[in-house]
DNA sequence: GACCGATCGTTCATTGGTGAACTAACGCCT
DNA sequence: AGGCGTTAGTTCACCAATGAACGATCGGTC
């Protein structure tokens, strides 16, 4: 037909494709992490747990888990069943309450967490490598403004 | 022990936060286009395929939904199971070659695509709503930099 | 001390995704 | 025509996550 009389009207247009763009972004550095972390026997998951475990200091309650993954507890049942098999962490009795059991740190699991941190740490930097101080500080601020 | 000499050594630190934040926003604006959709029986998974049919106008063979995808052909294989089951689509056989399988949408798949890409062009809007121009100008120019 | 509601972990079914192994059919190629 | 490598779809086992249902236990409160 003939041109658009008036406005634009772009306002959708710019919005539309750039979500899924974000969300495929996320998608492959997401991938790049998980691929960094799975040569040793790891997933970004397991590593997760690891890290709350290895943070705490000492065993924590699957339920806590569960709070600080922002996951059901069903979830972290079988996630602790994996590492278990792993023989990254091992179950305890909690003995001030019988309901309770504690997800413990083995040796191995220590050792694993170590080295999964160290290889995030490493595919991090790569992955931020090519934002300067502004792109950065932009990208903060976008992902405020999208966290509402 | 003492203040660090030369350099701060900030680079690694910007980084670090910054990575899982971008995926924690990801991971919640995929929650709220999941969101959208499910309510009319949809996830965006089952959409997209629907979205690549209705965009070709006709029968697609299996693989070339995994292509488009980005999946494995073992996943179509279960998603247009659960598509067909809820009557969104129909396997039709191709009669030039009796190797491929061919996804149909059914007038109910037409129904359920329309509805669910009105839900996803609302809340799409919803979500880069708080963004301004200069946001989004700059988000891209991250999301540019980070897809390498 | 007995009941009752909340909490804890598990189990199960379902969704969504991967990768390996397999069968059927296609296309060459000589 | 026969043989062989490739492609298409399925099946299976696994990982990750959800939500409902359930049994055991813990804490009040009455």
């Amino acid at each position: 037909m003939h041109k658009r009389s008036r406005k634009p009207a772009r306002r959708g247009a710019t919005a539309s494709g750039l979500v899924f763009s974000f969300l495929e972004t996320a998608e492959a550095v997401e991938a790049r992490l998980e691929a960094a972390v799975n040569p040793l026997g790891l997933s970004l998951a397991k590593l997760a747990v690891l890290h709350f475990l290895a943070d705490a200091k000492e065993p924590l309650p699957l339920s806590a888990l569960a709070e600080r993954q922002h996951c059901v507890r069903s979830n972290i049942t079988q996630l602790v069943d994996r590492l278990e098999k792993d023989g990254l962490v091992r179950r305890r009795a909690d003995s001030n309450d019988r309901r309770s059991v504690r997800a413990a740190l083995t040796a191995a699991g220590t050792r694993a967490h170590a080295e999964g941190m160290d290889a995030l740490r490493q595919v991090q930097r790569a992955i931020m490598g090519p934002l300067n101080a502004g792109d950065a500080e932009s990208l903060r601020a976008a992902l405020k403004a999208l966290g509402s």
